[in-house]
Order: structure tokens, then sequence, then C-alpha cells
RNA sequence: GUGGUUGUAGCUCAGUUGGUUAGAGCGCUAGAUUGUGGUUCUAGAAGUCGCCGGUUCGAGCCCGGUCUUCCACCCCA
């Protein structure tokens, strides 16, 4: 059997997860440092949490896990003879891999209220799995690093999220990003405004595609879907939607002048980007999108999406907003949510791309100690303890091969110091000490050994 | 889920209209050098040509299926 990995997961090497703990570690202190805590959940859910969370597609990339034992003992014969996946499923199986992490989270927040503090910030950086077709930067098994709070709707937590992703993307070394932001009562508030308030996800999805497809795309697919050629003519200011965020904000208050709901959602972005020109961005731009429909099935207030520096080519790198009544669904009434995402593994290939990861060490021993043999291994042994005791990475060659071999292993692992001990180093109880780089050997006494490689 | 693309030694890749024993570089092993790596030289090992089936006297090459890779769509981090 030739062995081989599922599609879509991947192995990594010690240098790409070296790599990758870097900006794991990177996240992890700017989410602590803003005040954020770690939980983590299951990587599998009861299939009912899950289910109907993301919409039909996303219904359709959830894995789902088989039922342990004779999982077809229960199902009736008329089921099998049906051939419906979708009523058949259920029955065979209950548990399913965890799609997000904001499902989980709200389920957590239901189930744990009694013993949270609200507001209650929360970080998690795990693993998701999605039954996708990968592509790039696309996986079946990636990690999403999320920060959310619950039980606050102040627009200041929008602010922070905003200063949060800029901070993480600067400690990076990330620079050029696009934190684009929208609002779902925006987007509302056009779809009323143009008599379509039944059409929002078609008016969306369609809207969405501005960029890749163009304005007469755009027009044509939403005469497929139904909308009207004179409900579009009303919107035609988003089309050729340019200028900078207050112009754009102003030209929305103009668009949106009838709805209530509309209105709201521009002075909700007002107020974030006026407040955000106050605070400053170290390195990331902060655009108004009102094309971004990311997330409808739960986002209610702002939307963000992160894009990266322009010359990467490369779909989002994170992606957030505001949820008013996702705990609703388990039971917890009128607690607001808002939280960001980020994507681990296409910063990864962005970070790599930019040729950004120079930086990252490799964790490798200091000293080796070649291996003449088990008296002599033994002496060095006891040195090795010595060192490691000081946090000196050190470690003795296993066999007692030929020395050819064991220098090449040290050239190999770019181990800087390698240490000699033969019968006669035993004997008058010294060390050889050759530096690798430079080629030069001494003979010395641990104590002086201690301090040149300890430098 | 739809359409396309890819697969040959551990790695990167050659391989002509289908024709004898499928090659190269790197890496690996051994030796030149029994206590000295990086450079050099010599020799060697290593492949069910993704898998299954078909066409053919004959398939790495053609056809079908399947898995995998990458890409676009859908959707998304």
């Amino acid at each position: 059997m030739k062995p081989s990995i599922p599609k879509g997961t991947r192995d990594f090497s010690p240098t790409e997860v070296a790599n990758r703990t870097y900006i794991i570690n990177t996240i992890k202190t700017t989410f602590e440092n803003f005040g954020f805590q770690p939980i983590e959940t299951p990587s599998f859910e009861n299939s009912e949490t899950l289910m109907g969370k993301y919409g039909e597609e996303g219904d359709r990339l959830i894995f789902k896990i088989l039922n342990s034992g004779d999982y077809l003992e229960k199902v009736t014969e008329q089921f099998l003879a049906d051939k419906n996946s979708l009523k058949l499923t259920p029955q065979i199986s209950e548990k399913a891999l965890r799609y997000d992490l904001t499902v989980p989270f709200a389920r957590y927040v239901v189930q744990h209220q009694n013993d949270i503090t609200f507001p209650f910030k929360r970080y998690q950086i795990q693993p998701v799995w999605r039954a996708d077709r990968p592509q790039k930067g696309r996986f079946r098994e990636f990690y999403q690093c999320d920060a959310d709070v619950v039980g606050s709707d102040s627009l200041w937590q929008e602010i922070d999220f905003i200063k949060l992703y800029d901070t993480v993307f600067s400690n990076l070394g990330l620079k050029g990003t696009t934190i684009k932001i929208n609002n779902r009562k925006i987007l509302s508030g056009i779809v009323e405004v143009i008599g379509a308030s039944d059409k929002l996800i078609d008016f969306t999805v369609a809207l969405d595609k501005l960029d890749k497809i163009g304005k007469e795309g755009v027009e044509n697919e939403m005469i497929s879907k139904g909308i009207s050629k004179e409900a579009i003519a009303k919107v035609q200011p988003l089309f050729d939607f340019s200028g900078n965020n207050l112009n754009k904000l102003t030209s929305l208050e103009n668009l949106l002048i009838t709805s209530e709901e509309g209105k709201k959602g521009v002075s909700e972005l007002r107020f974030i980007i006026e407040n955000i020109q106050q605070l400053g961005l170290q390195s990331a731009d902060l655009e108004i999108d009102v094309t971004l429909a990311r997330g409808l099935n739960y986002y209610t207030g702002a939307i963000f999406e992160v894009a990266a520096p322009k010359s990467v080519s490369m779909g989002s790198i994170g992606g957030g907003g505001r949820y008013d009544d996702l705990t609703g669904i388990f039971g917890l009434k009128d607690v607001s949510g808002v939280g960001i995402s980020f994507g681990l593994d296409r910063i990864y290939l962005v970070l790599e791309e930019l040729q950004l990861f120079e930086k990252v060490a490799l964790p490798k021993p200091t000293v080796l100690f070649l291996n003449f043999g088990d008296q002599e291994a033994l002496f060095c042994m006891k040195a090795i303890a010595e060192l490691r005791k000081d946090g000196i990475k050190s470690e003795l060659y296993p066999e007692a091969t030929k020395l050819k071999k064991q220098l090449n292993y040290a050239d190999k692992r770019e181990i800087p110091f390698v240490v000699i001990v033969g019968s006669q180093e035993v004997e008058k109880q010294v060390f050889t000490l050759k530096n690798m780089i430079s080629g030069e050997q001494t003979s010395c006494s641990l104590s002086t050994l201690f301090g040149v490689v300890n430098k």
C-alpha cells in the first residue's frame, strides 16, 4: 500500500511547524493583549448544533461522522429504498466535525451562561473541517483563529476589532492589508429601497461579484434572479461607488434616506469610520465595501473581511461581523456578539510568498557529542546532563559509527558545535570542542566548554 | 456539486509517430580517508511509469473508469 493522506489535508515539516507556531503565537499574544481569554471546544459536535447554521451550501460542506456500531440496524427498508441522502443522513450520523468556531462558541456561551461574566471576550485557535474541493489557499482541514465578544452591543467593540486586525498584521510584519467593512443593515436598506426585500440574498450575492464579472454581469444575474430593471436602476450609484470612506457614507445616506434600517446601518458605519480615523491604523487600510456580503446567515450588523496585500493573489485572510441573535438559536435571547477570524493557513501562504519568515529559527541542538563507544558515551552523557541543566540544547549521536557519518549529521542539521570524546579524552578527562563553522578545534575542560557554547 | 488540469527513482524533472534492457540532476549508500564534516573523484542501490480495466503482435505514450494535484465556477478562511 502506498501511504497517502486525504485530499485537502497536509503534513507539516519541522520548518513549517516552526513558522506556523510563530504566527499562532503572534496572534495569541495580541489576543491576550486585547483582553481575550482562550477556550477550546471539541473537534466534533452533535449534528443538530451545526446543521442549518451555514445555509444549504454549508450543510453540504459539513463532514458527517457515521454512527458507531451497526449504523444501519435501525434504519427502515423504506429509507434505504428511497435513496434520499438528505433524509437518511440524520439516521446514520448524529455527529459532525466542526465547520467553524463561531457556532460552537455560541453553543458554549448558552451552555455555560451561568459561569460566564458578560461581556465575555474569548479567543479560540483550532482546526475546522470543510468537505470543499481544495484549491489555492483552500483546504479541507485548516485553522481558524477567532476572537469574539458576546454580551455587548457597543460599537466600540467593532472599533477594537479593527484595531486588533491591524495590530496582528503589523506584528507579523504584513503591510498593506485591506480591512473591508460593510453593514448588513445597509444591504437590507438597499433592497428595501428598491422594493426587493425578499431578494436580499440573491441581490447581495450578485452584488458581491461586481469585482469579478463587472456591472453588466451583476445586472444580468440580478435580472435572472427576478429583480426588476427599475429596481436595479435605483441603485446605480452602487455600481460606480468610489471616493474615500466619507464620500461613500454621504452617498449611502442619500441613497437610503427612505429606509430607517438603512440609515441606522450608515450611522453605525460612520461611527466606526470616524473613530478609527481618530485612532489611526499602523499598517492596514480600512475601506467601506458595500459589495461585501459574507456570512449573511447570521451577521446582522457590521461585516468584515480582510484582503491580503494587492501584490499577492489570495482569497480573504480574515472575516467577521456582528451577530445579534446567534445564541438565540440555542435558547439565549438578546445577547449580541461580534467577532473576527484569522485564516492561519492563508496568512502562512501570504507570509511565505512575501518572504517574511526569515526570522523563524528551527529548534536544534547547539552541541552534538560524537559517539566512540559505550564507555565514551557514558562520559559524554554526564556532560550532556550538565549542559541541559543550564538550558544548552545538546545530544549524543546514538551510534558509534564512523566519524565521517557523525560529522555529516552535525553538518546537515547545522549544529554549530561538536564535542569529540575518544579514549584519549576520557583518560585525560577533557573534551575536544570543534566549531563547525570555522573548523577550529580545541581541547578544554567542561567549564571552558560551557563558556564557549553558551555565548 | 460543475468544468478543466496533473501524476515517471526519496526530490525536481526528461522520455520523439506506440517498438528491445525507462534516463538525468540532486539526494542516499560504499570507497579514496580505521579520530574529523562542508569540496572533489570512483562505484553502487533504488521505478508494479498513481491505481483498475480496455485497444494492440507490442502501452510510460492511445481509450474508459477511479484516486490524487493544481486551477476556474459555486462557496469560503
